[in-house]
DNA sequence: AGCACGCCGACT
DNA sequence: GTCGGCGTGCTC
């Protein structure tokens, strides 16, 4: 065996520590609540090695987290199995997973699955037949064979895969093997993980401006320190801050340091991949849901061995066994799907900087408008603060205008006012692009029937169902379930008496098809499109003028280009003002201004109206005025006097159940009995019905926790939770820092 | 998580 | 009598 741990460990100093026999601790990620004791297998192993041991009459993978406790019947103990032939776990990695099931409450075993997510951990280094040019030349060259030699030529001296090969020169395997036996092709076996290509940080970038090279020149020197630190770098859509955090990426491959940049979307990394290839010259790791099985394989293997510089990654990417990782790149930071269920509760956003804190690495929070926790850490001094304001060329930030609606006249189902119309219209004779913004999938987001009013709900789930026209279907937003759209309503069962009520995209692309018949309109629904390519192609033509009018959900907001839109309409600016989520005068302030940046990028100045029946209201007024460091300032002021986030700590229970009354049952229990909470001065608030009651035919109530800043919540929460016994289907689960808070 | 053990209802 | 429901407990 070549010994791929034995290299990992000589790199690190750290010796073999237990002998054959020596008992030591063992994590796995099964649901145990603490380590088991084996002996150490023929051959010894090491701290952090990556093992398989016996648990019943079965195999499962665990981690060698320390020396065995002796707390266990020693003629009971088993033998570690085998060690696994990959780098051990490193002593920062169990740190970072520890520290982070401790602050997510999570148990061990579900954090280490987050970091074993890798197939074929335990297989040997398999290999893989190659093909490269031989020496001679057939003498028979005939062209097929011709055609062959070829391809191996252009790519001097590179190997390929018999497939690869015999397809790039349009034969059939049989001719590359014919070469093969003449010696003109060379047949070998190279390990099928190979390290990625080499990242050229000298390349050039972009030229930067003046204080966009100045920002960059701060994290360049940041991290040249080596020492943790994070940063948070605003840069208002267009201001270069990707050519900036590259910068830094560029200095932390200097360095020969790994590199991480973490994206929110998916979608978004095809465009991005691009432009890193542009900037380093070699493709970049690239990590999320959808790779393949070889492809993970490789990118982790390769992360712990040092083959991979630089990785582009979906949140999970935190959890990858970086070698030396010198920089995490948070971009987007205040998106909300950083904090999603992953298995584990976590915001990747925090666990970053956590990482980097035991990794002794730098983190960039980069966003145009970021989430009021990093601008309060950043007040704070926790973190350094960059600011870019500079759009590149002449552009502008585009000016923003309410459209008072109680003053507009408009027709009964229609929400595109007077004074919207006509500055579209304006664009339309100018030859530019308008874009219609209203964050609402489907055709109406009600169906009601006008006899009986009964209003069609989905059957799983306490949510209405939408009517999505293009699909000739309702659908349930919360579970996915569809149905067709029935004729008749379901409750009284009068005939044609179904009433779409409100707006949804759908709606509005043909209200504007009607006030616009010459236009060419674009609907842009994450809905509408049955792939992320399909959706990159569709934005790409737009981009190029291959629409007039667009009209999106908040996927446009999303960082896409569009040269020549110098009109944003947001037909509803009140929408995410509704409910009493605290949060969501935040996240209104933040689309509104990613929307409205579409608009004007390239020479001609944008105008971003948005239609509100609230124009004095002071979000919409902040929104208005552009004054960012002011809403802020209100917002933290109402929050602190509030006590919440961030200024305050929270954590939301949820208890879920097929049967509502032993799901509320157990909550009530709860809830009486608090006194570990009491003793941190903290309060409970509930049972009440979570903000959806229910998912999928369970039915869901919360409990929310709230203490002070500096309290030890986790710790009261886990003796609160302790003595829970879980009867039945009822599921528990916290969740630290909840995003909405009612 | 699996998988065994075990203690009560309707079948040959 | 026994087959099988899934509640409780164990795995080093």
């Amino acid at each position: 065996m070549t010994d791929r741990r034995d290299q990992g460990r000589r790199d690190h100093g750290e010796p073999s520590m237990f002998d054959e026999g020596d008992l030591v601790a063992v994590q796995t990620t099964q649901p145990l609540d603490r380590t088991l004791d084996y002996r150490a297998p023929e051959g010894g192993c090491g701290l952090g090695d990556f093992v398989e041991v016996p648990l019943g009459p079965r195999k499962v993978p665990g981690v060698i987290w320390g020396p065995g406790l002796g707390d266990f019947d020693r003629s009971k103990i088993r033998s570690v199995i085998r060690v696994l032939d990959v780098a051990p776990m490193r002593e920062e990695m169990r740190a970072f997973l520890t520290k982070a099931a401790d602050y997510t409450l999570t148990p061990m075993p579900a954090m280490l699955r987050l970091a074993m997510r890798a197939p074929g951990l335990g297989d040997p280094p398999s290999m893989r037949r190659i093909y490269r040019r031989g020496t001679g030349t057939p003498e028979r060259l005939t062209e097929a064979r011709r055609r062959v030699l070829e391809v191996l030529e252009e790519y001097g001296g590179l190997a390929f895969t018999l497939r690869e090969l015999a397809e790039m020169a349009g034969v059939t395997p049989s001719v590359v093997k014919g070469l093969v036996k003449l010696g003109a092709v060379r047949e070998e076996d190279s390990p099928r993980d190979l390290p990625f290509p080499a990242m050229d940080p000298e390349l050039p970038g972009k030229p930067l401006t003046g204080d966009q090279a100045a920002a960059a020149d701060v994290l360049r020197a940041h991290l040249r320190s080596g020492a943790y630190g994070t940063t948070l770098l605003k840069g208002v859509t267009g201001s270069g801050k990707t050519e900036v955090y590259l910068e830094a990426v560029a200095e932390c491959l200097r360095m020969g340091r790994q590199a991480l940049v973490l994206l929110p979307e998916i979608a978004l990394t095809a465009e991005f991949l691009t432009r890193l290839e542009a900037r380093f010259g070699a493709k970049a790791a690239e990590w999320h849901s959808g790779a393949t099985m070889t492809e993970r394989r490789r990118i982790w293997r390769m992360v712990g061995q040092g083959g991979a510089q630089l990785v582009v990654g979906a949140r999970s990417a935190l959890f990858l066994p970086f070698r030396d990782l010198g920089l995490i790149i948070v971009d987007e930071e205040h998106d909300t799907s950083y904090k999603q269920e992953d298995g584990v509760l976590y915001n990747a956003r925090d666990m970053a900087v956590l990482r980097a804190a035991m990794a002794g690495a730098r983190v960039v929070l980069a966003s145009a408008t970021p989430s009021l926790e990093s601008w309060a850490n950043a007040e704070a001094g926790k973190y350094d603060r960059l600011d870019l304001t500079a759009r590149f060329g002449d552009a502008v930030l585009p000016e923003m205008r309410a459209i008072d609606m109680r003053a507009e006249k408009l027709q009964p189902g229609t929400w595109i006012s007077p004074t919207l119309r006509g500055a579209v219209q304006a664009r339309m004779e100018r030859g530019e692009q308008a874009l219609l913004f209203l964050n609402r999938r489907g055709y109406a987001p009600v169906t009601i029937c006008r006899a009986c009013g009964h209003q069609i709900a989905c059957d799983h789930c306490d949510a209405r169902m939408v009517e999505h026209r293009f699909l000739k279907r309702l659908v349930c937003h919360q579970c996915g379930e569809t149905r067709p759209m029935p004729e008749a309503c379901p409750s009284c069962g009068a005939e044609g008496k179904l009433a779409p009520v409100g707006p949804g995209i759908e709606r509005l692309a043909e209200e504007t098809a009607a006030l616009f018949p010459e236009a060419r309109i674009a609907v842009l629904s994450s809905d509408l499109f049955g792939s992320a390519r399909a959706l990159k192609e569709k934005i790409v033509e737009i981009a190029s003028g291959g629409a007039d009018i667009i009209i999106g959900t908040q996927l446009v907001a999303k960082g896409h280009n569009f040269p020549k839109l110098t009109l944003v309409g947001v037909i509803d600016a009140d929408l995410g003002l509704q409910g009493s989520d605290l949060r969501a005068a935040e996240r209104t302030f933040q689309l509104m201004r990613q929307v409205a940046g579409r608009a004007g990028r390239a020479d001609k100045p944008g105008l971003a109206l948005l239609q509100t029946f609230q124009p004095e209201h002071p979000v919409i007024r902040a929104i208005l005025a552009g004054d960012e460091e002011g809403f802020w300032r209100a917002e933290a002021a109402e929050r602190q006097a509030a006590g919440v986030p961030p200024y305050g700590r929270m954590a939301g229970i949820i208890l879920s159940g097929p049967e509502a009354g032993p799901v509320f049952d157990l909550g009530t229990a709860l809830a009486r009995n608090d006194g570990a909470l009491r003793e941190i001065g903290a309060q409970v608030f509930g049972p009440a019905p979570a903000p959806i009651a229910r998912i999928r035919g369970r039915h869901r109530v919360r409990l929310l926790v709230k203490a002070a800043k500096g309290a030890p919540l986790q710790s009261a929460l886990a003796r609160w939770l302790a003595p829970v016994r879980l009867k039945g289907d009822l599921r528990l689960s916290v969740d630290i820092d909840p995003q909405s808070f009612l």
